[in-house]
DNA sequence: ATGGCCATGTAAACGGTTACATGATTGG
DNA sequence: CCAATCATGTAACCGTTTACATGGCCAT
């Protein structure tokens, strides 16, 4: 249900389309959930028999009509008692980490690429996270100042456990490359800074 | 599929049994996947249909019978292929930090035991963390040394983004605490160290 | 006698992914 | 002219979760 209670806090920021949410997602959700359109449109279809939400069709020129969707007083309660319960249990599934316990299988040469791509792949999120921050302190006109203060935090926590985990990788990167030094001791000489 | 390497993996480590697997998963590989035992045995018969694995009935007495699964070598080609390829996408899904997105819905209260809670539960699995760790200080006579040197590193790299979490977590919780200190103001006067 | 360990499963439901379909408008 | 944007969906499939079933052994 972690898809339903999602779509439950965008609208209730404003009311929007399917389309719209989808965007939502892409940019602003994309840290912390995401989902195909096709998922989100049958969500939505589903949750408005349960009315927790309701819908118009709003028409448009030069456009597709759309269907914009509002939640109901019924929605935010739900809304609200699953902010208020206890917090889904941390890790269960992480395939990275999953694949690093059994690393010693393959060649040091190849558990370097992967995470070396890993670490990029970090970086890049880490960017996107320093962007947005930087898109946060230019708006102060918001209808919610009480949610920029959460997500302001959300994506401070985000770049500190990101950075976490770069520095770990990290620091195996350098111990993996100083092994392969070792091994094939002078045999390869001065190849110190490939990246 | 991540079921399926996480099988490979454990099964290259020694033959076992569904239920061997499933005490493993909850021990060892816990941190890092999960899996219900029916979806173990199911996924197990699959395997082994695509040849992944083979297995063999063992007699015993005082107990049930099992069926004993041993890993080919194409499973093991399998296993290698998916350890050198990208790995996967890092967050998607993350319901904490979702929910955390929208708690500017609720009452500073509630976010603090919220918080609190979870603050809890990853000091908890840090206390399981370094117990690990303890235990592999004393395994130093292995068959797969390679293996314990990833998953020393592992347990490290958990104990190290998990320690940047509660750290997070904490200056959240001291942020919000002297919010509510300034907000009743002098109406509740010495109340500094609740927890 | 009660509950935990050993051991393996079936069946149904749920949530999420992928592939595909449709079609108008706008900007480079 | 081509690609992107707007807009909504269907269908099939896959992986995971949950509930339930069975039954002997052993220790408290």
């Amino acid at each position: 249900m972690s898809l339903r209670n999602a779509l439950l806090g965008v609208l209730s920021l404003r009311e929007m389309s399917g389309y719209d949410i989808k965007r939502s997602f892409d940019h602003a959700v994309h840290f912390v959930w995401n989902a195909a359109d096709s998922q989100i449109y049958r969500e939505l279809r589903d949750m408005e028999k349960h009315e927790l939400i309701v819908s118009h069709l709003v028409q448009q020129d030069g456009k597709p009509n759309k269907r914009v969707y509002r939640v109901t007083e019924h929605g935010l309660a739900t809304l609200d008692e699953w902010l208020r319960s206890p917090a889904e249990a941390p890790f269960d599934k992480e395939p990275f980490l999953m694949r690093l316990f059994f690393m010693g299988r393959i060649d040091r040469d190849d558990a370097i690429r992967v995470l070396s791509e890993r670490r990029d792949e970090i970086r890049a999120l880490l960017a996107v996270a320093s962007d947005r921050l930087e898109m946060y302190s230019d708006l102060s006109r918001t209808e919610h100042p009480e949610m920029l203060w959460w997500q302001v935090r959300l994506i401070k926590g985000f770049e500190h456990t990101q950075t976490a985990q770069l520095e770990w990788i990290d620091s195996l990167l350098d111990e993996l490359r100083t092994q392969v030094e070792r091994d094939h001791g002078t045999e390869v000489p001065g190849l110190m800074s490939e990246d």
